[in-house]
DNA sequence: ATCTCGTATAGATGAGCGCCGATATGTCCA
DNA sequence: TGGACATATCGGCGCTCATCTATACGAGAT
């Protein structure tokens, strides 16, 4: 999981066919069908947004056999907030709680 | 400032130009003019993103004579920062932090 | 090996948007 | 009132990107 840019994150959050599919997959595994299923898009579709979320680290894969299944990675999604928040609102009080949380 | 979809929220941050001018005028009032030298681009250009940043009450227009001055109003950044979170990282430990702070 | 199923990649297309020059609007000053 | 200046809007052009169809890749199953 690689660092992300307040750029790259918005970029990867700035889109609706992406953000269903990491609400979806946001406390569950879900497979590249499931997806398909629920977005109401195209497989090849859902695999390129994947190919861009798996790129900036916000979702994981784990293969297996021959599925692919894929959940958030909260975590990421967190420390890009925590980063936004201390760049676009560093004099807010929610800042300095996520900052001592986040960064350490 | 209306509420900010999620959508919304990143499709605003999703440009270069406009993440520029939101850290420029993030501690301080900003005329178009410094922006305009600031970032580079030409006048209009930055108009159109002004025009987008404050309809998404990102940006607080002060009319001052025959210049309009901006600030990044923080508040709303931290707001949908912390709505954000609240969706796509509920698991997280900052999460909790930030909706104590950010939503009454 | 061959077939089938699930996923990824390649190529094409169309819509959206960032950019600029030209122009309109509005404010101050002489 | 007329002119200069600051900002906003308009119209267009070019590029990015979300989407599709077609196809390739890879892992079970027969």
């Amino acid at each position: 999981m690689s660092k992300l840019s307040p750029i790259e994150f918005a970029k990867a959050l700035a889109d609706d066919t992406r953000q269903t599919i990491m609400r979806f997959c946001c406390c569950e595994w879900r497979s590249v069908s499931e997806i398909v299923e629920h977005t109401g898009v195209s497989q090849p579709t859902v695999s390129h947004h994947l190919a861009i979320l798996r790129d900036a680290g916000l979702v994981t894969p784990r293969p297996e056999g021959r599925q692919t299944y894929y959940t958030l990675d909260q975590q990421q999604v967190a420390v890009c907030c925590g980063q936004l928040m201390q760049v676009f609102a560093p004099e807010n009080q929610a800042t300095v709680a996520v900052k001592d949380i986040l960064i350490r």
